[in-house]
RNA sequence: GCCGGAGUGGCGGAACAGGCAGACGCAAGGGACUUAAAAUCCCUCGGUCCAAAAGACCGUACCGGUUCGAUUCCGGUCUCCGGCACCA
């Protein structure tokens, strides 16, 4: 046969694929797997990040399909977005056209690819008969009193004209282009994610099979804080000023209060004092800053009297009222008490601006003075000047105060979330349009479900900066009011592209469904995702939403599920050269060179061998021509021996030992191969044990020559090929069908470990004297301990060395080692 | 600062339950085939000492502990990566 041409192969299998639906989703089996790669943004090329990504979930996926699974294995695409309406700015082109032909180029790079994905269920969540449910998702939302519209001061992005949820501002950036984030303030759709804080740090303990990190990150994120709210009374006024702590155990020690620039009781307490032009000044010079200096540790804290006092509930101590620019309005109260003898920053600022000191906590066997504190004490210890709660430790303490508060009515035990509510809108065209209209008498209106989807209009137009064009067009603008049959005015703004991403897996259990975004039987019947892979960007964003989401349409009786993913893989990043692939650094190698040169099926190969999937890999030119290599080498040995195989056997001899062992080769191999995917995800070493067994093979082929055993050669080379199928698709069928079979190589039933294979007569064991290795001993399999021991005291080696010495103890470990003790 | 993860040859990595550290691959060196090259096949390949072999010693970031035995378990230190952070 002519040499290994992945370039005419993989087209002749994926040809053959398509055109016997190889790909659909079998669904009558015992078992079912979701195997789910996260869905692209259809940019128009595939990175070697994707090759990545789908390679490592189609070995999944063809591996359980071989182990007997109904296995779903869907694409699709996260299709609405800025870079579609950025490029109909820039090219006139329609945002539509672009985004569909994009997925055109990128499908064909997937098929090229080889993977297996059942294009039935292919989803693009700009289609309307996506769309359409996204709106129906915020419906249901809304009915359940989880989406709402207020008046907010909320992130911009002034490069993308859009506003941003708090998870897409990274390092004070919008996540898209990095352009600072600015503020506004602005009447917004937001999602009440906050009603499921509890829940979604909760069910972290769900998710054993996700990555520590990322559940870490959640976490982080989510950002629970414990402690009291106490309610601290304004002298000579009605107004109450609440503050959170997490330190209630040291309430007795507050000796003042700071307000953030932005408290709605900053004007009222300086308002005709004399204090109020140097007020007023600090907080505009503070409101000046940008969040990124604002939130910085580097920042100097600085503050300013506001004359006004308050009153400390627990001990009717008067407390002076100060606003500072190191509190910040978005998180706890906006308002924190000051106790510089126990918390650092307070020690500082109180230093700084004389305000007094008073120690109420001390560690048990120390005394402390205000006087002789240099830095705050922050530890927990034993209350002092702290009236009834003298005595008690800080954990303790901490109670009775929180209940003591609540018993009068001062405040209470409180749980504070760093997590934000979910703002949805986008002021942009290429998105699901928010369903909602503005009556003039109905005031906010939602769209009756039978009128779904609103659909985009088409003929908009696009220009850089500005508003959505979707608030200029009249015909969109207008429309009559579902309830009155008045006028009404449609909401322009479109949904959160989150929102698409944050519920499609369900939508591939039910795609054609023109009735529901999916039927209950069909959603259980697959969700959860059993394998979810995608980066570690999006640890936090999309896979915070699709739980929250996954939530409520359990708690709405859509699904059973409470989590939509059950195991998660961040797959790492594709490198080059030591750095991220980038055009401008000029090392990008793009997966459509790989499948030229080499073909998809050495790129899949490679990518998965050169490092575990979580880790980033490291590309390497070399390393693929190794994997090349590697497949050329197994279409070699197969062909050797294909029409040989093909020839009669006039009688068949006895195995001899050379034939056994490769037979014990390829079934170690098997069973290495099985555990490394089903087990560990380990494909590099998957892939490493296939070569291990190749090389035996090669070893039997030089000594053999054409001397073989014909039947233990044909189960050798079936096994090897089946095993290399998830791998290397569409080599795997070439072989396959040299093999002299009919049908696909992907519908064999993964093989059997024999065990029997595996058995040895005798195995080589280590002779350590004091731990330190001595001698090898080959002995017979299965030898106990007492035999074990008797054969390496009488090995030479050991003689030799234990000659002047005495044998304290010996350790035998049968099969492995034996372990002589001397003095 | 808090939380999490990781540190193994020239390189990517392996050692799955505490039992021969470095599987497999890359790079490097040598050989076979060839007029030659490519392709292919075979061999060597952690360090030091030794001409070499045999052998000895050292070696999994560092220091210590547990153990007959530690890359693996425990305590401490350092470095790198990631998340959160004037978070009250």
């Amino acid at each position: 046969m002519a040499e290994y041409n992945p370039s005419v192969i993989e087209p002749k299998w994926q040809r053959f694929w398509e055109e016997n639906d190889l790909n659909q989703t079998e669904e009558d089996r015992q078992k079912k797997y979701y195997v789910l790669e996260m869905f692209p943004y259809p940019s128009g090329r595939l990175h070697m990040g994707h090759m990545r990504v789908y390679s490592i979930g189609d070995v999944l996926a063809r591996f359980l399909r071989m182990r007997g699974f109904s296995v779903l294995h869907p694409m699709g695409w996260d299709a609405f977005g800025l870079p579609a309406e950025n490029a109909a700015i820039k090219n006139q082109v329609h945002p539509a056209a672009w985004t569909y032909a994009n997925i055109e180029a990128m499908k064909k790079q997937q098929k090229a690819l080889g993977i297996s994905y059942d294009w039935q269920r292919e989803v693009a969540t700009c289609d309307p008969d996506y769309y359409k449910w996204t709106q129906w998702l915020f419906l249901l939302l809304y009915k359940r009193g989880l989406a709402y519209k207020k008046q907010a001061g909320v992130n911009w992005c002034p490069n993308c004209s859009t506003v941003l949820a708090n998870e897409q501002v990274e390092d004070g950036g919008c996540w898209r282009c990095g352009t600072e984030v600015t503020h506004k303030d602005l009447e917004q759709w937001f999602f009440r994610i906050t009603d499921y804080t509890e829940r979604l740090l909760e069910d972290l303990k769900l998710l054993s099979g996700w990555p520590e990190r990322v559940r870490m990150m959640q976490e982080n994120w989510i950002g629970k804080s414990e402690g009291a709210e106490v309610r601290f009374k304004v002298k000579g006024r009605e107004d109450e000023i609440s503050v959170f702590t997490t330190r209630p155990d040291t309430l007795y020690g507050v000796t003042y209060l700071v307000l953030a620039a932005e408290h709605s009781l900053v004007e009222a307490l300086t308002a005709g004092s004399e204090r109020q032009a140097e007020v007023q000044a600090f907080v505009e010079n503070t409101k000046k800053l940008n969040d990124i200096a604002r939130a910085s540790t580097e920042m100097v804290k600085e503050g300013v009297f506001t004359g006004a006092y308050c009153l400390n509930p627990v001990n009717g101590e008067e407390v002076p009222i100060l606003v500072g620019n190191y509190v910040l309005m978005g998180y706890g109260t906006g308002a924190v008490m000051g106790v510089p003898a126990h918390d650092q920053r307070d020690f500082e600022f109180a230093k700084k601006y004389q305000l007094p000191l008073r120690v109420v906590i001390t560690p048990e066997d120390q005394e402390l003075s205000a006087a002789d504190l240099k830095e705050a004490y922050v530890d927990a210890g034993v209350l002092i000047n702290s009236a009834q709660f003298n005595g008690k430790t800080s954990e303790a303490a901490q109670k009775k105060i929180a209940a003591y508060l609540a018993a009068n009515n001062w405040g209470e035990a409180k749980v504070t979330y760093r997590l934000r509510d979910w703002l949805i809108s986008r002021q942009r065209y290429w998105g699901a349009p928010i369903p909602v209209l503005y009556c003039e008498h109905c005031g906010t209106v939602p769209v009756p479900e039978e009128q779904l989807p609103v659909l985009l209009p088409e003929d908009v137009v696009f220009k850089a900066g500005g508003q959505s064009p979707l608030a200029e067009h009249e015909g969109f603008l207008h429309a009559t009011c579902p309830q009155c049959g008045g006028q009404a005015r449609r909401e322009t703004d479109t949904m959160d592209t989150f929102i698409d991403s944050s519920w499609y897996y369900f939508r591939y259990t039910d795609a054609q469904n023109e009735n529901l975004p999916f039927a209950k039987g069909q959603g259980d019947a697959w969700v959860p995702v059993d394998q979810y892979i995608g980066g570690i960007e999006h640890a936090i964003l999309h896979l915070l939403y699709s739980r929250f989401i996954t939530k409520v349409f359990h708690d709405a009786g859509y699904t059973a599920a409470v989590e939509p993913f059950t195991r998660l893989l961040a797959q790492g990043m594709v490198n080059k050269d030591g750095a991220k692939m980038s055009k401008s650094k000029g090392n990008v190698v793009s997966p459509d060179e790989i499948i030229e040169k080499y073909g998809a099926d050495t790129g899949r190969l490679f990518i998965l061998f050169a490092a575990p999937p979580e880790k980033d890999v490291d590309w390497s030119d070399r390393g693929v021509e190794g994997s090349y290599r590697f497949l050329k080498r197994v279409w070699r040995l197969v062909d050797r021996y294909a029409d040989v195989l093909q020839q009669p056997v006039e009688q068949q001899v006895a195995a001899d030992d050379a034939d056994q062992a490769l037979r014990r080769a390829m079934h170690t191999a098997l069973k290495k191969v099985t555990e490394d995917i089903e087990e560990r995800f380990n494909f590099n070493t998957a892939i490493s044990s296939i070569m291990e067994a190749v090389n035996s093979a090669y070893s039997y082929m030089h000594e053999k020559e054409d001397h073989i055993h014909h039947g233990m050669m044909r189960e050798v080379l079936e096994i090897l090929v089946v095993m290399l199928a998830p791998f290397a698709p569409h080599l795997g069928e070439e072989l396959w069908e040299r093999l002299g079979h009919q049908t696909s190589v992907h519908l064999q039933s993964w093989p059997t470990v024999d065990s029997t294979a595996l058995q040895v007569a005798e195995v080589e064991i280590v002779v350590q004297v004091n731990g330190k290795v001595r001698d090898h001993l080959v002995v017979p399999t299965g030898l106990t301990r007492e035999a074990l021991q008797e054969l390496a005291l009488a090995s030479a080696k050991v003689a030799q060395l234990a000659a002047d010495k005495q044998v304290v103890k010996v350790i035998a470990v049968p099969d492995k080692l034996v372990n002589i003790v001397v003095r």
